[in-house]
Order: structure tokens, then sequence, then C-alpha cells
DNA sequence: TCAAAAGTGTTTGGGTTACACCCATGA
DNA sequence: TCATGGGTGTAACCCAAACACTTTTGA
């Protein structure tokens, strides 16, 4: 029997997780779906793979087609092999991960018909997805703790100028966010002077406005500084 | 077009990277191929999925049937989708990875013929393999890296009754194989002092014998406290 | 008696934790 | 004037790091 006829059997899709951050809440894109199978359920956003793309551009290609986001920055999570979890046939899927601020895109789902609608949905609020895709969203969501703690992808979520509390509650829910009901808070003093003492961020001398309280200073995250203790082999860790 | 027809044209491979441990030295179980593409080249073992069966359980079966080795335990590092990487066609690997101990198992390349010769090169004399195994090596071991910080895997790798010495050898070997030439040490005072104080060592009150310098003290690891540790939310760290 | 590895404590500094009150603003 | 979140410092504790000499064995 020969090879071709034998192994070349399965396609091969990719489905991205894309984190955002919004008003204090993690959230994840999700497309319901206007074709079988699956009709009708919210999925995370996903495709086939075409022979003339690497995994990595068919994740990015997908991702415009079915929300309209361009220019993300994905990365693999794992592949995901039941054999059964896909009633077309054999398909594997591989799952990415993205993290971005929400209000900087447009989210339009594309014209193709497989995602009649493309919204955010609140982390905890998620329900039963299609295929296995909540699995593939533990696994992403893991992925994402532990990023963000070894590197500065938190000021990503953020507004180009944020307040020191605006960047607690971030970090509150990505790393408490399963935590007991209790201690689902981090400190205030000491995560400002931690953070303040790493050093990358710039105090830009200015100040919310229209607040109903004292008005917060605002910082920018300051990208050259990291890249150059990067380079001299220091290493972020909150 | 068919969705059959457009997308199902594709071969899914898993090739394991299996780490050992043995006379202070990482090492990597390599094949010899004896099938094309590649013959006579070092690759991983690895080979096609079935249809019938899970990434899990293709690795499994894959790498018994190359190299004899049953019962190991492999995890998932990604899947690797250059569009290239196989001259048979469109063939995604998925890579896995293992840690062993090298005495425990016995290496007995199949009877497929396409492993000529299965055996464990140094970590640190791999040339070229077939493939893109040289990156998924790449991957696995920093995972191996990151794992053995977490998980007390590294006892694994060890005979039932070890010295704190060898302990130490095998952490730095892991930990410190691309470090700075100085600084490839780890102290032993402090070593002894963390890794005795998680108290999931057992003294055995035995020694080494016939050694040409004073017998060290045998201890084991032991996985009872391990587990109750674990399940009580404490967790490990080197 | 020599070589080779085993074994052992203390000090120091830096980092993490815990903790409570006053401040500036708009309503 | 009140409600709301912004902003600040210090003391206690723990953990990591640095560091050198004695012991036991076989050759």
């Amino acid at each position: 029997m020969d090879l071709v006829d034998q192994f070349f059997y399965a396609a091969f899709t990719v489905d991205s997780v894309v984190f955002g951050f919004d008003e204090g809440d993690l959230k994840i894109l999700l497309i319901k779906r206007g074709e079988e199978p699956f009709t009708g359920k919210w999925a995370l956003p996903g495709y086939f793979v075409k022979k003339t793309e690497t995994l990595d551009n068919a994740a990015e290609r997908v991702l415009e087609e079915l929300t309209g986001l361009k220019n993300v920055y994905l990365e693999q999570v794992r592949s995901f092999g039941k054999v059964d979890r896909h009633p077309a046939g054999r398909v594997i899927t591989c799952g990415y991960f993205a993290l971005i601020k929400i209000s900087d895109y447009k989210i339009q789902p594309g014209s193709t018909g497989l995602a009649k609608r493309a919204e955010w949905h609140s982390y905890k609020e998620i329900g039963e997805l299609a295929f296995d895709h909540n699995e593939v969203i533990a696994y992403a969501f893991r992925m994402l703790k532990r990023r963000v703690r070894t590197q500065p992808i938190g000021f990503e979520l953020l507004p180009p100028k944020f307040t020191l509390t605006q960047l607690q509650h971030l970090y509150e829910a990505i790393l408490l966010s399963d935590e007991s009901p209790e201690n689902n808070k981090l400190d205030k003093r000491n995560f400002r002077k931690k953070i303040l003492s790493m050093n990358l961020l710039v105090d830009l001398n200015e100040y919310q406005e229209g607040v109903a309280h004292r008005p917060a200073k605002l910082y920018r995250f300051d990208k050259e500084k990291y890249r150059e203790l990067e380079n001299a082999g220091f290493s972020y860790e909150l």
C-alpha cells in the first residue's frame, strides 16, 4: 500500500484564542458559526490550513478572514487530535493564542459565511463551545498566565497611557481568575513598589481627567528600556 | 469544490524526543533511518499517525515500534508545519517529549526497517538530523528545563537509590547546559539545604560501596509524600 | 599518606509581606 | 460634605547567596 494512500488522509485546522482586556474584564473573541458542523454555536475563529501555507501563516490568515483582526502576534499553544473531534473526518487542529487591546482593533466578521457574528465574550461567561474548543481555551489560558508573569505582555492590553490601578486590575484578572474568592486582590502598595522598581514605566506627569475622585497619574511602558534590559540578560518577573 | 477534496490532503507524524540521563550526561534517543527520505541519517523516532488513533496514542505506539520503549510518559511539545518539511507531501509533525532512566529500559530497534539502529546520543554532540528535528529538540529542551524546575521529574532519571551529588549533577546537566562556562555549578551546600528542606527525600541509612573516597549516603524519592503535598496545594520549585 | 569526593553552618543582604491613613476630585 | 478611588512608608521576616574546612575511604 502506498504511503500516500495510507497516510495522507487528514486535514488541519487552526483555531485562535484571542484574549482582550476591556473595562477590567478579560475577554475572548468568539464567532457564531454559520456553517456545518455546529451551525449557530459559538466557537473559536478557525478554519482549514491550505496546502501552501505554514501553520503560523494559516492562523493569521484565518483570523483575519473571520474577524477582521490583522497584524496580531499569534503564538502556538498545542495541537488537539482526538479521532472524532470533527464530524467531517480526521481533522487535527492547532491552537494559537494572542493578546490584544480591544480598543485598538475593529472586529468585523468576514464574508465567507462561516462567521455569522464575531464578538467578545467575558472569559468567565463562556459556555459550551463547538468542537473541543473549551479545551483549547483551557490550554491557552494556562499559557497566558505563564506569559504574563515572565514577559511584559500585560502592557499590550492597556491604552498607551494608563494608571497603575488599571495595570493592577489587569494582573488580577489574569493571575487570580481562579483563586479562592478571598485572596483575589494584590496588595496595592506592594504591587506599585515592585512595578516601579523595575524602571520600565515612564511617569508622564499627566493625570486622569473627569473622574469623581483624585485623578491618577498616567504612565507609559518603556519598550526601549525593556529591550535594553532584555539584551543585558535581565529577566522580567512579576 | 468539496471540503474533503480541498482540505483532506495532509499527513500527520509524531516525533519523540526522549531524554535520558546516564553517567552524568544528558542524552537523546535517536534512530538511524533505514527508509527514504533521509536514509542513513540520524533522526528522532517518529512516524505517521493512523486514522484510528489520537496523537498521544500514536506517539506511544511509534516510539515502541521503533525503539522498543514502552510505558513511557510522553508529553506534547508543539507542532511543526513548514510547507516543505517533508519531501513526500504535506506532512505536519507533532513533537513529544519524555524523560527516562536509561538503565531501566532496553532499546531495541523494531523490525519495520525504518530504524536501522536506535541509540543514545549525548545531548551536546548531536549533529544535523533529518527533517527539522533539530528544531523539535530545541523546543523539547526548553520544555524540559521548565519542567525540571517545577516538577520533581529529575528523580525519575536516577536509580531508585541515589546520592545527593548525583542529583545535583543531574540538575546541573539540565539547568546549566547552556550557561556561560564559569558559573556552571550549583553550590553544594545550598543545593543540599534546599532539596532536603522539601522533605521529599528519604534517608536510607545506606552508603555507597567500593568508591575510592568517603562513601555517600543513599536517598530515595518519597513519591507518596510528594502526592500529599501536591494535593495539599503546595508546589515544588527548585 | 595522598587523592578524591562527602559532608557540614553561619552570616549577610535583598526582597516579599503585612499593614492604615491622608489626599484630591466631582457630585 | 461625602463618596470614591489615588497615593504613600516602615518593620518583620524569610530566603538566597556566599563561603572553607574536616571526614572517610581506597589506592
